[in-house]
DNA sequence: AGTAGCGCCTGCATGC
DNA sequence: TGCATGCAGGCGCTAC
């Protein structure tokens, strides 16, 4: 599913679940995901009491009594679901399922398998490749205009691309990438070293509304996927630009509408006549 | 050194 | 109906 509110639901969902419990029992049917299980991934798991579930940019971050942190990517098509025993019934794409001291149950599904599991000792969790190089969190106080500009200032091509360089900011993907430029009225098109001033005040705060009222509405949810307990986002109602091509833009009058082009390969929705 | 393109996978919508 | 095609919320690797 996931860019940064949508994974941010997941936590929301599963910290108050699965806080406290311990892991009794893992089943696989995959050697890999995206990339192979970390050795004894099992045997290091098993036993062990979750002490809390944090997240960073896209990854939820599975404390554990151990010095081992789980750390877990939804790639495309990732999601969790939480059962009870008696309910239990492993779907098509259930990969990992882990067994609790309790009643609840936890599957991770992934048809894609572009997500993945890894586990890394809590003391080197910001030397792990993956998250290393990322950005600031947008919702952090280190996220400001005067960071935005500096982290813009060296790349030479259009501001949407590089909205979703983990690098420059962590978490955004390519809804809020295109829902974010609709309303600070910028164009995905115009240089991303161009964006200053007034501009990177407006984007940053445009960043950091969209992510927030997308948490709110417990993310947006595409293609009938679910949350972990089973329920779904309704964020995607609210979508000003994303799949919307074609249809009339909601701040101006203009007869073009929304449009789709590709940037780098990926789809960006907007309005050229409200985004400059 | 920064950036575009490709590949990893499956499921779904579309069009013939 | 059946099949081919294109497309999808991510990200690392490669080649320029």
């Amino acid at each position: 599913m996931p860019e940064l509110p949508e994974v941010e639901t997941i936590r929301r969902i599963l910290e108050p679940a699965l806080t406290g419990k311990r892991i009794t029992g893992i089943t696989m049917n995959k050697q890999k995901l995206r990339f192979p299980f970390p050795e004894n991934f099992k045997k290091r798991l098993t036993g062990r009491t979750i002490h809390c579930i944090q997240r960073r940019a896209k990854y939820l971050l599975f404390y554990l009594d151990t010095k081992d942190i789980l750390v877990a990517h939804l790639g495309m098509s990732g999601s969790f679901r939480l059962m009870s025993k008696q309910d239990l019934r492993v779907n098509a794409h259930d990969h990992v399922t882990f067994m609790t001291n309790t009643d609840t149950i936890v599957h991770y599904n992934d048809p894609r398998r572009f997500g993945f599991m890894d586990l890394v000792d809590s003391r080197k969790l910001n030397c792990h490749p993956m998250l290393r190089s990322l950005g600031p969190e947008p919702l952090s106080e280190y996220f400001n205009a005067e960071i935005l500009i500096n982290n813009l200032a060296k790349r030479k091509g259009a501001i949407k691309p590089a909205l979703l360089d983990q690098k420059l900011i962590a978490g955004i993907g390519n809804i809020y990438a295109c829902e974010a430029l609709f309303r600070a009225r910028l164009s995905p098109r115009r240089s991303a070293y161009n964006i200053r001033g007034k501009r990177a005040e407006y984007l940053v705060e445009a960043i950091k509304n969209v992510l927030i009222e997308a948490i709110e509405a417990g993310g947006a949810t595409l293609r009938n996927h679910q949350d972990p307990d089973g329920k779904i986002g309704y964020f995607q109602n609210k979508f000003s630009v994303y799949g919307r091509d074609g249809k009339s833009c909601e701040n101006c009058n203009c007869n073009h509408g929304i449009r789709k082009i590709i940037q780098s390969g990926r789809p960006t929705f907007f309005c050229s006549t409200h985004q400059k």
